[in-house]
DNA sequence: GATGAATGAGATTTCATTCAT
DNA sequence: TATGAATGAAATCTCATTCAT
């Protein structure tokens, strides 16, 4: 059975070799999107990188956008595995929790780090095409809504929104990245510290 | 004094029709920019929305990244304003504190607003041209800077390091208002009144 | 108001120059088409000949399916009038009406002659294109209606399907061109005369 | 005899599986054809409706001009055929010939209709190959000779040129399948009837 | 014999920018 | 000051053809 021309590469069947060029590709693509961002990012960068010619990139995906695509799958993915992993934070708010909360903030920022070059324009990809937007939009939704319920489990009640605070928490840890990559600082563990003392006060701590 | 034909706006001399066909099209870059983003705005989209032809918006400005450098600087300085304003947050830790941090995060949230479909490639601007980039960092730090002295001034010794904290604040304001459009809820009243309390919670209110 | 760029020029408003412009690029493509067949054409081709630059051909039409359709419009709103003229053909049966089929099919013929380099791919162009395709059917039908109906009028009832006659006579007129210049050949007066005569035997005159 | 690799088919000795294959490649030719027309069928088309790969197609012809070229020559040999046995339509213009030439336009539209998907490019094709060009000149020509001849025959004199009648019943043939198809109308019987009575009157029934 | 993969030349298309009026 | 028109460099995309397995 041939493979369709210029057809994206989840519509054909790939071999061996086949599979190992669209990785080298999409490799490619995060080494590009790292150095220029993904909208200065052309068809040609990421081939020069991948060291290989034009046709073959429309070989394996129909135009950039379909490339993001690809990378946007695997990455909400991964993010979605946080999900989960929320619910074991606050099982228990004794004094083990603010360990729990520190671990999976690291988690959340080894996440952001090995997607950064995808995460700095996660959000400008949903303007581009709509099944992106689509999917990247539920997995914030994802995240927050399950932040959300441990914060109703914590119980404050009245004077916060959990829902609202969620979308808060998820903002702040995803801009939080950027905004030490820009300004030249690091992300390192007192940063992390800092992040989940602050979280933790602001939601999970009980109140005086 | 000859004014200059073929050079940016900002280096001739202006009489009143030329100011305010200058505004038109600063205000349908906004425009542009909140339809489409930053970089998938053309200059065909601009003066489109404009009413104007291609050959007008030269007489303006040099290309595009000229004219967004133009809502940078009136963005930046309208932002730098909210740092001397934060300096009357905490002046007093008193009762008042509270009210007062509420207030300043709703001129914030007003500010965003206003400003919304620049501050969405905000720090994307930053790499489309040094003088723009060197401005909007400035403009972070100068804002982080201003809310770290105020944390230093709380003094919780030990654990919270003020710098990180206050980039930490920054990032969930800057994020919570994009993320809320994103989702398609309201930064209303109850999302203020909880962002409040969670700042206020994370970094000034006194720990039991 | 400023012309939208890269849309076909029957949404754009142009000026005598613009006028001008496009007239020069349908011309071009008329010599195109006629050195090398509509689908052998490039763009390049077409610029090449109307001394343009690329991007100038893109001012004016999306495509070259564009183009054609805009030439395709023209000569379906040509053939249309012979419609009209048929129905002098054979208001009289008497003497004169082989004169009058005489002159409409010199009509025809100078007609066919003229849009040559479109009418050899004329039926091709309707399968590129639906919008193109119906008004092509639309032409044939238009004029096959007509034929049948003086058809009808002369009355040599049962031995001749109208319908049928009528494509027939269109058929032999349309390809009988294409023919005579692909076998190298001319269409003059003797020709018209023998076809004039062949479809005044099959169709108009009298039975004995 | 080593059987050349990289060939086009027709130098090559093939055994009974490559024959199959060869064959294959041709019937989805004509599928591909019949779907989108000769000019904008691409490697891929046929290949896909013969559940083939690429690298195979080149295995039997050196492109598309050259499996076209295959199928020209079959069709014109099979045409051909037709001008044989245009010899005896009109041996006896006794009351016979109207059924003799009834059964030749017969064979002509079945003819017609195996090869339509060809014979609908069939002049464009001219142009792709010179071989094939002259090829398919040289098939018209016999064929309108031999129709000439017969008028000739007939013996009209002076009214009629038979070279310029014989190629305008050619066309009328052909150029009538063809637009039978366009416009949505079946070739019946009473259409072949109908041609017949055409054809006959116009050329070979005696004059009043 | 057959296949999946890769190539690269060439065609299309976009769009920032300049220019004559 | 404003405009419609034109430009051309750069990007995207297609597809016939070759090749290693």
């Amino acid at each position: 059975m041939e493979a369709p021309i210029g057809v994206p590469a989840s519509k054909r069947v790939l071999r061996s070799q086949g599979r190992q060029t669209m990785q080298r590709l999409l490799d490619a693509a995060m080494v590009a999107f790292d150095r220029r961002g993904y909208h200065a990012t052309r068809v040609s960068d990421v081939v020069d990188i991948a060291h290989m010619s034009h046709g073959t990139f429309y070989l394996y995906f129909a135009n950039m956008t379909d490339l993001a695509r690809a990378l946007t799958i695997e990455a909400a993915a991964d993010t979605s595995m946080l999900y989960d992993a929320m619910a074991e934070v606050s099982t228990a708010l004794d004094g083990g929790s603010r360990e729990r909360l520190r671990a999976w903030i690291g988690d959340y920022s080894k996440l952001w780090l090995r997607y950064a070059p995808l995460f700095r324009s996660w959000t400008d990809l949903a303007a581009a095409d709509e099944s992106m937007g689509e999917r990247i939009r539920q997995t914030f939704t994802t995240l927050t809504d399950g932040i959300a319920t441990r914060i109703s489990a914590v119980g404050r009640p009245g004077d916060l929104s959990p829902e609202v605070a969620a979308t808060a928490v998820v903002a702040m840890l995803d801009r939080f990245h950027y905004l030490r990559d820009f300004i030249g600082r690091p992300v390192d563990d007192e940063a992390l510290e800092t992040l989940t003392t602050m979280i933790h006060r602001a939601v999970f701590a009980p109140v005086d």
